[in-house]
DNA sequence: AGCGGAGGTCAAGTTGACGTGAGGTCGCGG
DNA sequence: CCGCGACCTCACGTCAACTTGACCTCCGCT
């Protein structure tokens, strides 16, 4: 154990607060060791796996879904380039997604624009054809674009959508 | 006052559940007007400020700012497709924000696929320069990314970043 | 030896946008 | 006039990702 960190070290090093580390660590995000009295070491590479989950939130994921990527790394040898790189490289269809949606939402505003309407029986932003109503009730284009079209009824469950919410809380003075 | 909508009627047209009606309402997002028995009814023109509310929130916006905007329509007169094309010309920098933001994300990410690095010492998807901690510690570039060069020092309060969190909560069955 | 700042735990609070359930009322078709 | 489904209010629950506060301990330096 070469250079044990200290969590004020990490979390001065990742920009990252303690008490979210101490939280990370209780969700099984991140792991340390512990001194005699009890204090948290980390090892170096907690750096690299804070900022893979603070890169990854920004892409969109839940700790919930970083946690499941994180266990796909080896848990017997330090995690080396290739399997970051191929965590990464799972982000890719998701942002891509995330682009394209909004990017069709966009374009289907410009369409609206001109004609002001985001009239809940002709608005192509809010409905998917020509005819309203199809699939049932409400702005179902938006927030779920790729419904099912072989099941009516009003949409099951909670779905994410690809635009922004706010930020996981930068961190405060 | 031709046609008064309930509140389920309003709820089938939207696919806003009634209970987010309520909300909307005494967050002073939508108006009604009372039966002699306490029921609500409410003016047609409330199905476009829900399709409004629910678009604005794919584009990102909160309730809060979404009652600012909508505190500029005219409240004497039924708004007009003028009033509704002012408001929603407006996401179009948001939108685009968003998508360069993502887009820029994206890239960097190629970027660092290639050596699979993330490292915060080098890895320029966490670090805006060639050279490391320049503007304080922390993964930044992605959280702040127009930062203000002219002040150093942790993030000053919380920031919207221009990335996917979670669905405002689709309606459940 | 002492001291002050960094670190520890645990419970509770925060924010936004609603959902849920209890307990009671309205309104309309029959 | 009756029933029953739609509606009402009000309080509380939820979820995620933390933060805050109270209260106590540890570590490193002089």
């Amino acid at each position: 154990m070469d250079q044990a960190l200290t969590i004020g070290a990490v979390s001065e090093r990742t920009g990252v607060r303690p008490s979210a580390l101490r939280y990370y660590e209780a969700e099984g995000l991140i792991c340390s060791t512990r001194t005699d009295g009890g204090q948290r070491r980390f090892a170096r590479d907690v750096l690299r796996r804070v900022s893979f989950v603070r890169v990854a939130q920004a892409v969109g994921l839940s700790l919930d879904e970083i946690r499941g990527a994180l266990a796909s790394l080896p848990d017997e040898r330090t995690p080396d380039h290739a399997d970051w790189a191929r965590l990464s490289r799972a982000w890719r269809p998701r942002l891509d997604a995330q682009i394209a949606l909004l990017e069709g939402l966009r374009d289907r505003l410009d369409g609206c624009i001109g004609c002001g309407c985001l009239s809940l029986q002709s608005c192509r932003l809010l409905n998917p054809g020509d005819e309203a109503g199809r699939f049932g009730p409400g702005p179902r284009y938006l927030l779920d674009d790729d419904a099912d079209p072989g099941r009516d009824g009003p949409a099951r469950g909670p779905r994410p959508v690809a635009v922004s919410r706010r930020a996981p809380r930068t961190p405060a003075p």
